[in-house]
Formats: structure tokens, C-alpha cells, sequence
DNA sequence: GTACATTCAATTGCGAACAATTAAATGTGA
DNA sequence: TCACATTTAATTGTTCGCAATTGAATGTAC
């Protein structure tokens, strides 16, 4: 293949939207990096965070079906923000296969601490905030899309 | 806040681009996994491969920089593309501080077999050509800034 | 009501990913 | 030349991420 052609090379690294998403998920890990530090939470943790915030008391399956996680990773990560004293993993009285994690009042404290997050985040992007969100939807939409294949 | 405004709150998961990146990688990863089961390889060992496949006996540095990762991740990962027998790790002898890798004929060989993974991966992103390359360049400008922070 | 299947979390084992450190080779300045 | 800094890979330790399995609780069919 001559090499004016490569630009065409579905085999070359820079032509594969999947390393582009590979690597760009990693760039957001370094930056979120300091960030979280001051909170004491990893990027995945801050995740779980998120999502108690908007709704507490779930069960670990409702929390893996919104970041697309298993009880492999998350039972471990959960205990870890129990030992941070941010989470409360109590079993389910009506379903004792169930187990429901809670946020304690420091798990809810945090939320303030967070609140300035996104704003750096948004900086670092230096991107406006309307191509931000017409490039989320995109991945989202794409993500959706590779997860239907999945399922078969 | 009012309910209504939740699609303009950045603290929400379903409003951020990261979440939205993280998770399209995963769901990439989930799609590969069948194909390069097939190789016998992993995700970021093919990624290793693909640069290899474009050039051959190179340190580990320049792969660490091609794909932004450190000696900490690529050194095991070396380890067992050597021990599958895809790679010969020598330590160069002009600067002995690098360690060269090359092709083995086997790993030569495995290009060929991986020809039509891209193709397979076009097909699950259930998207035109021109629409994934777009995509591709916003998400790799996003990153180079990403990255442009973290170094300052 | 007793088999059977399903659901849910936990566990085990392996392969990333990265921070921090180490050790050896090389480069630089006085 | 000699002291010092830099570069490069390897190592150690922690946390994800997932496949596969386990075990307990629940649901379903007969």
C-alpha cells in the first residue's frame, strides 16, 4: 500500500476512533486526578458519588446499570467508600439478595466540596459548552449503539 | 434547583462528557473483546501491535508515547507478548538504558489475521465512514488539550 | 409444596493503569 | 576527570475492570 494511502488505513492506530476514545478517557483521568485528590476519591469512585447524589439508598445493581459496572468492581470499590465513612451498605429487608447503599452525612457533605469539579473540568477543555454537549451526545449516542451489539 | 433545570446541572452524570467517554470505551473494549480473543490478545496488546505493525524495533518510550503510557503499564505487558512469542525484547547497543522491541515473524503474521478486525468494529459503531473520522478528530483535539493542561 | 430456574452480591484470578521509587546508563559542566 | 543531573526501564503497591464461579434469596411451574 503506498504511503499516501495510509490516511485511508483502517489498520493505523491514528485512524481508529476507538483509540482516540481510549486514550482521550485517560487524559480525563489525569485531570481529574488533582481534583479528586482533595476529595479523597479515585475517578470511578467519584462516578458512584454522582449517582448517590441524585438518588440515595439504591441497590448496587441500580448504581452498575448507570455506569455500566458488575458486582466485581463495584463490591470492592463500595467497601472502600464504607472504610471512607461516605457510604452505609446495609441488606435489603424486602429482598435480602439486595443491598442498599446509603451516603452518610459526610457521603452528602461532599457534594459541596465537589461542586467547583465541573467548572475545572470545563476549563481544561477550553471548549465551549454548547460543542461540549453536541460532542457528549455523539459518544453517547455511538456508546448505545456499540452496546446494542452487545446484547446481540 | 427545579427539576426542569437538571439538564443544565453539572453535577448530574448524564451531563457529563467524561462519564460519556468513560463509558464509550468500556463499551469498545466489550466489542473487541470477542475479536481479539480470537488473537489471543488483549485490548491495550493490540493497541501495542498496531504500533509495532506500523514500525518495527522501537524502545519502549516511543511506545509509551505513541499511546500515552508508562514503562509501569508496558513493561509487564511486554513481558507477556514475549511469552506469547509476538515479541523479542534486546536491550540496545548503541544507549543499553533502551530496550528495543521487535517483531517475530509470528507477530509479523498476526497482522494479517487482525485485518478484519476494524472492519467488524465499523460495522457495531452502525456508522458512516465520514461520520466516525469526524468524530474522531474532535475527540483527539479534546484529548491533545486534555493533555496540553496536564503538562502545563 | 416441591423441583427448577433466576436474581443478586460476593469472591477469585488476571490484566491493565499509574504513582513512586530504584538502578543503571548516559549526558553535562566545572 | 569527576560530580551531578537526566534518561530509561524495571519494580512495588493500590485501584479498576471483567470473566467465571459461588451461595443465598426469590420466583415459577408443575
Amino acid at each position: 500500500m503506498p504511503r499516501k494511502l495510509s490516511a485511508l488505513d483502517p489498520q493505523r492506530l491514528d485512524n481508529q476512533i476507538c483509540f482516540a476514545v481510549y486514550s482521550a478517557a485517560h487524559a480525563f483521568n489525569r485531570v481529574y486526578k488533582p481534583l479528586l485528590d482533595r476529595l479523597g476519591l479515585t475517578y470511578p469512585q467519584y462516578l458512584v458519588m454522582l449517582v448517590l447524589w441524585e438518588r440515595d439508598d439504591v441497590p448496587v445493581k441500580d448504581i452498575g446499570e448507570k455506569l455500566f459496572l458488575d458486582s466485581g468492581t463495584l463490591t470492592p470499590l463500595l467497601k472502600r467508600l464504607e472504610a471512607a465513612h461516605l457510604v452505609k451498605r446495609t441488606r435489603s429487608r424486602e429482598d435480602e439478595r439486595q443491598v442498599l447503599i446509603a451516603l452518610t452525612p459526610q457521603g452528602h457533605a461532599l457534594k459541596e466540596k465537589a461542586r467547583a469539579v465541573p467548572h475545572s473540568i470545563l476549563a481544561a477543555s477550553d471548549c465551549s459548552v454548547s460543542e461540549l454537549v453536541a460532542m457528549k451526545d455523539e459518544i453517547v449516542a455511538l456508546r448505545d449503539r456499540l452496546n446494542a451489539v452487545i446484547g446481540e
